[in-house]
DNA sequence: CACTCGTGGAA
DNA sequence: TTTCCAAGAGT
């Protein structure tokens, strides 16, 4: 009888959350929620979208923002797209910013302004996937769904000390994550597994000696925990080149298009120019004495690095060009562009300032 | 299933 | 400097 029976990883787990939750905007504490108090289902949705694959660091301020501005679903849902695009800047995968606009708009015309609670039910709105939907369910209303995101995928990994290579392994970790999803606070459950991750179980030099599943975890026995989960290599990023047009009128308005709801930047505000690939068309968006900026702007998007040319004109205080958007001087926030935008903004801007320092001097 | 779709921080 | 990566979804 030397063999102990191992307490169930699963309260384990739980009593570490009790002590060790991150003290997150969106969450409602353990504490809070064992005396009953119960998430508002819109801020869960809203930031588990915003957190798609995005830091938790990156979405505080936009999650603070959003709630402030838009209180409740139905108050998103009555927002203006250009708003919610403009608040959305910078955070990036502008689908997501679209989505959410859809996704609220259905919440309120087809279920009175409430989140269903089942989780197919809230897989059929836009937005929503399979990690969204068990969310939404597990951590707003104590469903027992089993999240799968990244950080379930890498501690499922190493705990089974799983060498299969995702995302082909991702159904054999989901299958072991559903083993471990308890029937009490399964909400909970799924913020601890997902903390655990985030905080102890971390991609590179893991925090193993503090694990509260250091005992049963076969990879930290094995010492494969730092190699696993194994993934199939990326591709490499190409590089693409590209031309922004950035005029300002006389009146101190700035000419943007709005970009195409599908595609790169969808929904977004940015620089007209030509579609960007080895080399680009070289005519301009429409007449003026344009001149070459020095300088360059450098961005990386998801799969292909880009150099961007900047080039600027002064137009007319009535000049209106075809397919484009004035926007005055005082309406104009550099922070409503997507970042490759502002960052051409902002070496133009830099640009100008420089010059004119010059002829003054 | 494979590809598209952003960004910023860390190593 | 480059690579990796983060509470994925849509097509």
């Amino acid at each position: 009888m030397r063999d102990m029976p191992q307490a169930d990883p699963a309260a384990t787990l739980l009593s570490w959350y009790d002590t060790h939750a991150r003290d997150l905007p969106w969450r409602v504490p353990p504490q809070d929620r064992l005396a009953g108090v119960r998430p508002d289902p819109y801020r869960v949705w809203l930031s588990e979208v915003m957190l798609q694959q995005t830091t938790v660091a990156a979405v505080k301020d936009y999650f603070h923002r959003f709630t402030r501005r838009w209180p409740t679903v139905e108050a998103l849902a009555g927002a203006e797209d250009a708003d919610v695009m403009a608040e959305w800047a910078g955070l990036g995968y502008y689908a997501r910013a679209r989505n959410l606009l859809k996704c609220a708009r259905a919440v309120t015309r087809d279920h009175g302004g409430r989140f269903p609670e089942d989780h197919v039910a809230l897989l059929g709105l836009p937005g929503i996937g399979p990690y969204t939907a068990a969310a939404i369910a597990a951590i707003a209303f104590d469903h027992p769904e089993t999240v799968l995101d990244g950080n379930v995928e890498r501690v499922m990994a190493r705990l089974h000390d799983i060498h299969d290579p995702l995302p082909g392994a991702k159904e054999t970790l989901r299958a072991r994550a559903a083993e471990l999803t308890p029937r009490e606070r399964p909400g909970d459950h799924a913020q601890a597994v997902m903390d655990l991750g985030a905080t102890i179980c971390t991609p590179r030099a893991p925090a193993c000696g503090i694990c509260p599943w250091r005992d049963p975890c076969l990879a930290r026995a094995r010492g494969t925990a730092a190699i696993l989960p194994r993934k199939t290599p990326k591709r490499p990023k190409p590089t693409r080149y590209g031309i922004a047009y950035l005029a300002e009128r006389e009146d101190g308005a700035v000419l943007l298009e709005r970009r195409p709801d599908k595609g790169l930047l969808g929904g977004m505000l940015g620089w007209p120019g030509p579609e960007w690939g080895d080399a680009p068309d070289e005519t301009p968006p429409f007449e003026a004495d344009w001149r070459e900026l020095p300088g360059e702007v450098r961005h990386t998007f998801t799969h292909f690095h880009l150099v961007l040319r900047l080039r600027c004109a002064i137009l007319r205080a009535d000049a209106s060009p075809d397919g484009l958007e004035p926007i005055a001087r005082h309406e104009f926030r550099p922070q409503a562009l997507p970042t490759v935008m502002r960052k051409a903004h902002d070496l133009w801007r830099s640009a100008a300032a420089d010059g004119s320092r010059v002829r003054t001097d």
